[in-house]
DNA sequence: TTGGAATCATTCAAGCTGTAAATATATTGG
DNA sequence: CCAATATATTTACAGCTTGAATGATTCCAA
């Protein structure tokens, strides 16, 4: 019952058009949610991943995206007062990213934003367990 | 052992960073592919979707994009003579795309391509029929 | 049959995103 | 101490995406 390799590499294809395709809903749904708070969807992204203090490259990381766009992201949300650069505690090259009160108030109302309506609702808990998995699979293989 | 709420809701925000992240790596591998032929990666991506003939609107579903993008990237395919319009047999609003005989050509070497070093390929056959299934229920259940 | 609504494709403008290279500063290891 | 490396920033530029407006065509229902 094994797939012959040109049936494989179709079915590899038609998976990459499918995680492109969840990633442009995700994206979607959070421009919208973004919208409604005056945020543009890169500045929801990084503040939705600020789930605590750290620096540009671990917030890089996290929105997968090149240092340089964090810097131009940042600046934009340090101007709405929602983010601040602290020096680093250990490491004076460093910045450390810290939410102000304002962000993290604009933090909460956009993660009750995100919750509803997501492409990942259709799911079951288990169901997004199982994909979690695979994609953290995909992630750290490769 | 149902999960409460807020973590539920956490646990969906992760599965966004990790669907955007490998959506990202399915990217960048298009793009260094796509640059070996001297295409961009729309224009790669819009090569690797067409897998017969079909309308703009078709293929712009397929790259999960804009109807007004697609023209943009078929304009680009048809000067380098890889893809041509043609009048749709049954509707004269629709085009017809259909790859010409350089533009399949290059398909077949860019699927060689694409087919190695997949960010996917770091999943068994049997993991990536499961994964396939779970996108294509999110995808059709929003 | 005919008029209005909807669809397909295109164009245009504007902003966002992404890469790449160069720079300044700071850290690390030999 | 010095060379190599890492962090963050700046700049430039191409490409992508959205959104709205337009023209041609089709569909549907009165």
């Amino acid at each position: 019952m094994t797939t012959p390799p040109d049936q494989q590499a179709i079915a590899e294809r038609q998976l990459c058009g499918l995680v492109s395709g969840l990633a442009q809903r995700v994206a979607e749904h959070v421009r919208e949610c973004a919208a409604t708070l005056g945020l543009t969807a890169s500045q929801a992204t990084a503040l939705r991943e600020m789930t605590g203090p750290m620096t540009m490259r671990d917030l890089a990381e996290r929105m997968s995206c090149e240092p340089s766009n964090t810097t131009f992201v940042v600046d934009k949300l340090e101007k709405q007062g929602l983010i601040e650069r602290h020096p680093h505690p250990t490491d004076r090259r460093a910045k450390h990213l810290v939410l102000t009160a304002e962000g993290t108030a604009l933090r909460e109302r956009l993660l009750g934003l995100l919750a509803v309506g997501s492409p990942l609702s259709g799911l079951t808990p288990q169901e997004q367990g199982v994909l979690h998995g695979l994609l953290e699979r995909a992630l750290t293989s490769a």
